[in-house]
RNA sequence: GGGCAAGUGGCGGAAUUGGUAUACGCGCUAGUCUUAGGAACUAGUUCUUCACGGAUUGAGGGUUCGAGUCCCUCCUUGCCCACCA
């Protein structure tokens, strides 16, 4: 060994295959160690590959599961993959790959990419959504949603089978229609997020400014048979869950934001005039303390006043059908008067007029609202434009309306129950069975999974049904054509990986028992209100069905923020500005790769990636590579080097702070803090002072979370045995800090004119009377009114 | 429109939470080595000034012996949600 630089091509790879070999990473389901679960949100694999943005959760995470791993827990840190899904689809219509096979491709890209960067996966625990063996529990616990229902007094989920008594007395048809509004996995008939180019329906989440979020293709409006998650059923524990939670602040806010719970009442208005069979509009407000000020009623164009007197309505139907199928695009104000109907308020019995109104949204509330322009910006702004009465509001307390009118409290959410249906081929086939009679079947345990079968072509059909319609066995079973969506399998993965290969459960009571819950959670911020509202939700019904031991999947929650392109655009193919992790690994190595990754800036800050800055943790890493040869040296000559007593007393602040940083995600000073630690030894050899090895052992060690390769390569040199990265971690020991002397400013009305070295031999008087001869020319001729004197940071005079 | 962040050198960013602003790294400048270039190493690098000195954390005000940090007003940027009754 003595080469000047770290062969990182060499050396990368052996220890990356000696790590696999040794199984080191491998966790323990009956440990007797503390456990602690470390996961990154698993990838979908895309054709593109990996760019240096995606690796930076991934490696926070592995730094913190190392530490953990050197401080004695046993740590459970797995990666897999998520494979079902639209991206693959869309390349096998266009390509007529089965997407089977290219999503094989992808995987084994990433698996590669992965592998190459030194991430201390438990790789036998290694899972992919798409696997028989996987998809098989993602059904079974679709079919647990489908036959649990929930018990809004027990607040639980409870089997369907404890209410079908209550329906007995109906006929079959009748029976699963009732039963159907109970089942927490329903099917029904709704109005969908339609896209017409991707042949699909797609999930609020997944529409953007009324485009697709893949391929930005337009969206509307389209009635159809669907299946839904009960997911309003979980809403409020949703929302009180997140007070048991460690994820950041900001992001609770906006689950509950988008949860969306109001409180307020509902109300009545009755309707005079040519209504058919309609006698009344409800509302719901948060405001029926402004009742008085009610001048008007607007409705929905979908509301039922129009849509079952359609003959009636003809007119204002084919008015409001220009409006746009996404209200929530609209800029202004629109509404239609309807003639010879009017609302009587409740209290004076005055005639209000109704207004079909493009701002009052069909799908919240009842799809109406009471009109008081004088306290609500919107309905003034409407009132205005229409020429509508402006009425003084008079407060009344909400108390003595609710006894008037016979009002109750209610609580309304703004979260729908989630579309769980593709007309799809890539996804998890629905387990049921429909009969002649549209009777539903489900399928039983033992005849799981329900494979995909195969096609001829992945094109949706003509009417937007699923390729599964086209294949005549499956049709002719009666199978159900809809496939689940691109989250269904990721909302439950991170419990398959305490025992991923477990025959008779998702998983199995023993690792449940053990593992709990993941502790520490790393991925990005965009899955809020998508993957993470409905894995949250998964958990909450499995505990209630007492599959898992925790009511939360997630103890702990941290984000990454996004790395953009050198030109502070979003890392794309289409800005030119993407960076290939596998370039910079294969110039500078793994380690000075994971170094800058976690060197860049504040963990969840977005940065601007720069390839230009890896030299420098580059240099680093050969620094270190040559300062272990030099002590090597040393330390031949001599065992009993008694390391200088200042730098000894620096590495163990550096022990404290690296410790609490990576504790704290705080990546980027734990790094600097080692590069000064670094340059603090060098400066002692530049001294001619020796080192002794145990002391730049603590320093290596402190380096391996972020740099595991050279780490192990400098720790076998010096003739240890097994690896750096199962070896304790270096303990903090307030013993063998020296005391320094040390420089502290002295500042005259607070403007620093001087400094002055201190130890602690010196009284404050002669510091003091020291100071002022430092500063005499600044003091001459003035007196001194008061004197500030902190202790190790400063000293004051005012004059 | 609402909510949440954030504004510090040429650049990414530090700052023990009110106590010497600009740590660490990139880049740049000079030097050593080299036929040369590169790499490596050494020294320097907030601005202004020949210098002594002075100024400086988006702008302005305030509290304080002392403010990047706390308070008020404003400006700018980023992200998320946007007619949720």
């Amino acid at each position: 060994m003595n080469n000047q630089f770290f062969n990182h091509k060499k050396i990368d790879g052996k220890w990356q295959k000696k790590w696999e070999q040794d199984q080191i990473y491998k966790a323990s389901n009956t440990s007797k160690k503390p456990k602690m679960y470390v996961l990154s949100m698993f990838p979908y694999p895309s054709g593109a590959g990996l760019h240096v943005g995606h690796p930076r959760g991934y490696i926070a995470a592995d730094v913190y599961a190392r530490l953990k791993r050197m401080q004695g827990f046993n740590v459970l840190h797995p990666m897999g993959y998520d494979a079902f899904g639209l991206p693959a689809e869309q390349y096998a219509i266009t390509n007529g790959i089965h997407p089977k096979y290219s999503t094989a491709k992808n995987v084994k890209t990433y698996q590669k990419q992965l592998e190459i960067i030194g991430l201390s996966y438990d790789w036998s625990r290694k899972i992919n959504t798409t696997d028989e063996d996987y998809y098989k529990w993602t059904q079974w616990i679709f079919l647990k949603l489908y036959n649990h229902y929930y018990d809004h007094k027990a607040k639980k989920a409870k089997p369907i089978s404890e209410i079908e008594g209550k329906f007995a007395h109906l006929s079959q048809k009748e029976r699963d229609t009732e039963l159907m509004k109970y089942r927490l996995a329903y099917e029904g008939y709704s109005e969908v997020n339609w896209c017409e180019e991707l042949g699909t329906v797609l999930a609020n989440d997944e529409v953007i400014d009324g485009k697709s979020e893949r391929g930005g293709h337009p969206v509307v409006k389209k009635v159809m048979r669907q299946w839904f998650l009960r997911i309003t059923d979980y809403a409020d524990r949703l929302i009180s869950g997140l007070d048991t939670v460690d994820f950041d602040e900001s992001l609770k806010t906006v689950q509950k934001n988008w949860i969306g719970k109001s409180f307020g009442h509902e109300l009545d208005f009755k309707i005079e005039g040519d209504s058919g069979d309609i006698e009344n509009i409800k509302i719901f407000t948060t405001r029926i303390d402004t009742l008085s000020g009610v001048t008007f009623m607007a409705i929905s164009k979908n509301h039922k006043l129009i849509i079952k007197n359609s003959d009636k309505f003809y007119k204002i139907i084919n008015q409001t059908k220009a409006w746009g199928d996404d209200e929530r695009d609209i800029k202004i104000k629109k509404g239609v008067l309807l003639e010879n109907v009017y609302a009587i308020h409740p209290d004076t019995k005055i005639k209000l007029p109704i207004f079909v109104t493009n701002y009052v949204l069909s799908d919240y509330g009842f799809g109406a609202v009471m009109g008081v322009p004088d306290m609500d910006e919107r309905d003034n702004d409407f009132a205005i434009l229409y020429s509508i009465e402006i009425k003084q509001t008079k407060l009344e307390e909400s108390e003595s309306i609710e006894k008037r009118l016979g009002l109750k409290k209610v609580f309304k959410y703004k979260i729908r129950d989630a579309v769980f249906a593709r007309q799809r081929y890539w996804g998890e086939p629905i387990p049921l069975k429909h009969d002649t009679d549209g009777h539903i079947i489900e399928l039983k345990e033992k005849d799981l999974p329900l494979k995909l079968p195969k096609v001829t072509s992945y094109e949706p059909i003509g009417s937007g049904e699923s390729p599964l319609a086209g294949v005549k066995s499956w049709v002719k079973g009666g199978y159900e054509t809809n496939t689940m969506p691109g989250w269904a399998g990721s909302s439950w993965y991170f419990l398959r990986y305490m025992d991923a290969h477990c025959k008779t459960a998702p998983v199995s009571k023993k690792a449940i028992d053990y593992w709990q819950q993941v502790d520490m959670y790393i991925g990005g911020r965009e899955h809020t209100t998508g993957h993470l509202l409905y894995a949250r939700f998964w958990h909450k019904f499995l505990y209630d069905i007492g599959l898992t031991v925790t009511e939360e999947p997630f103890k702990a929650l941290r984000n990454q923020g996004m790395i953009l392109g050198d030109d502070g655009q979003k890392m794309s193919k289409r800005w030119g500005n993407v960076v290939n992790p596998d370039d910079c690994i294969n110039i500078y190595g793994a380690d000075a790769f994971r170094m800058y990754e976690m060197f860049l800036g504040p963990f969840d800050s977005q940065l601007p990636w720069s390839t230009d800055g890896i030299i420098g943790t580059r240099r680093f890493v050969d620094r270190v590579w040559r300062l272990s040869q030099v002590i090597e040296e040393q330390n031949k000559k001599n065992k009993n080097i008694k390391t200088d007593i200042q730098l000894i007393s620096k590495i163990q602040k550096v022990i404290r702070k690296v410790t609490d940083d990576i504790d704290g995600f705080a990546f980027n000073t734990a790094v600097s803090s080692l590069m000064i630690l670094l340059n603090d030894f060098e400066e002692v050899i530049q001294n001619k002072k020796e080192i002794n090895q145990l002391d730049f052992i603590n320093f290596i060690k402190l380096l391996t979370p972020f740099a595991p390769h050279i780490t192990d390569e400098i720790w076998s040199v010096f003739k240890n045995k097994n690896s750096i990265n199962i070896s304790p971690w270096p303990k903090y020991d307030e013993t063998k800090l020296v005391e320094n002397n040390i420089k502290i400013g002295i500042q005259i009305n607070g403007k620093l004119r001087g400094d002055i070295e201190v130890n602690s031999t010196k009284s404050e008087s002669e510091i003091l009377d020291e100071a002022k001869y430092v500063v005499k020319n600044h003091l001459e001729g003035n007196v001194i009114k008061k004197t500030i004197y902190i202790k190790g940071k400063i000293i004051n005079f005012v004059i």
